[in-house]
DNA sequence: CGACACTTTGAAGACGATCAACGCCGGTGG
DNA sequence: CCACCGGCGTTGATCGTCTTCAAAGTGTCG
């Protein structure tokens, strides 16, 4: 695979920061490019862990199966993001979840013993990994700690501030990258509270008419949400988090 | 300070493993070990984080103070648990929740420059590292995933069953570790929904008198709430894991 | 014994889930 | 061209769960 022809989100992602163009096109040689129509299963809940995937193209769901055959989507990741990092590092020999392609996919493949030697081999590559899943397990936390103390509405206003900063949205106006059964499935609650909750932020100068966006007051929304909670969205990339981190404390200050 | 006089589940932790003895003391050493009395503060949501800490005697408490002035707690941390690896690695410049000493509590404290530099120095400790931080990782998003779908007395069971698993507790006979204020708080839930919910496990074979509880089926509980949970409370340790996941793919057929 | 922290219990209210009905839209097939 | 269908989203009604407020019970420690 010729790391060429990959697209600059993979090839700039922090993951290979600190290594030379040379080493990473070496380490990202090694891996194979595979393709998923919409739909289908890039790997299942209690399969063996086998490989890391790097998404090139599309959107892959990661989700969990209930009993009852319900799906609760765990998270969604786009062009650049990565999966199973973190089962592979952390010796987990079986999928904690499933995953599948919601668009049409490309994910860039690779060994799990690939991620464990690299990480050896390149101290570099170990400190961002390091950086990557601390970054998810921050993510993590803060996720448990809304579900648990903000309301339908709040969650969704908090989601709408991520996505911006994902997808780099303009706040003031943009559409939803994806539909709204696949939101509220990510977020935890029912398609029909996710649309109640829409009617509600209304009265915080957030209209959504199909999948536009349209906010007419940033401050008001924002201080809806918990200010952390800001904080932590616009913390995508580490570059981003060193700079913002400058903030916080006139940030916890406005509040 | 000597290594000789630190317990033996700090000596034994898995951030260091695969280090000589020699070596492991010798980046102890440069650690210092610092008293909190009850209710004493390590630091402050919003301060630099400027330390890396091994809680060596007693309960450590991680919370955030919410705008209205009440708490919520985010974790807590005993003995052989450590803070802040993931907010350093993370390069967060400011502490995200703030800290505070349940118990009398000693903890072993480090620069956060002793933290990356041991792991650009020791391989094995950044692997070790890796996989520390992406358990946690894989524990916050199942705790969002349980916020979200689990009723409070499933995660009450949920908690009880990994506090066994923590303490090294017999699974049928134990005694809570600390205050039910203080696990509610952890569950996110409200003191009076928690003692509701212990009034519900009853039914479910779990009684709680004062603090002590008694679990008169096991198999019942674990039924309870979702298998999966089970076998992420059973990997409290990367060897316990290791073994562990051998057996995930039965555990799966048995629900 | 009284003060105080911790916990339990009751009653009322808020919120989200669930079930049901309907509207909208794009595609398919007659 | 129209009828039908299925996927998606909205809205209404009802129900169960958790929170909130209030009161009372339990325990410990001075």
């Amino acid at each position: 695979m010729s790391p060429m022809l990959l697209p600059n989100s993979v090839r700039d992602m922090s993951l290979f920061f600190g290594l030379t163009e040379k080493d990473r096109d070496d380490l990202l040689v090694e891996g194979s490019l595979r393709h998923y129509m919409r739909g289908q299963i890039l790997f299942r809940h209690g399969e063996a862990v086998a490989q890391f995937y790097i998404v090139v193209v599309g959107l892959v769901q990661l989700y969990r199966e209930n009993v009852d055959g319900s799906e609760k989507t765990i998270d969604l990741f786009r062009v650049g993001q990565t999966l199973c990092e973190s089962e592979i590092m952390d010796a987990c020999r079986h999928h904690r979840a499933s995953a599948k392609a919601i668009d049409e996919v490309t994910v860039l493949v690779f060994s799990a013993a690939w991620l464990k030697n690299t990480a050896k081999k390149h101290i570099a590559f170990a400190l961002n990994l390091l950086s990557l899943i601390s970054k998810q397990a921050h993510l993590a936390e803060v996720e448990a700690e809304h579900q648990a103390t903000l309301s339908a509405a709040q969650m969704v206003a908090c989601f709408l501030q991520r996505i911006c900063v994902l997808y780099d949205f303009d706040h003031r106006s943009f559409d939803l990258p994806y539909s709204k059964t696949l939101i509220a499935s990510r977020l935890g609650i029912e398609l029909e509270t996710f649309s109640r909750a829409l009617v509600k932020l209304k009265a915080q100068g957030v209209s959504v008419e199909g999948s536009h966006v349209r906010v007419s007051d940033l401050k008001r929304i924002t201080q809806y949400v918990c200010s952390f909670c800001s904080v932590v969205n616009a913390c995508s990339t580490h570059q981003e988090l060193v700079n913002m981190s400058e903030d916080t404390a006139s940030i916890k200050k406005v509040r």
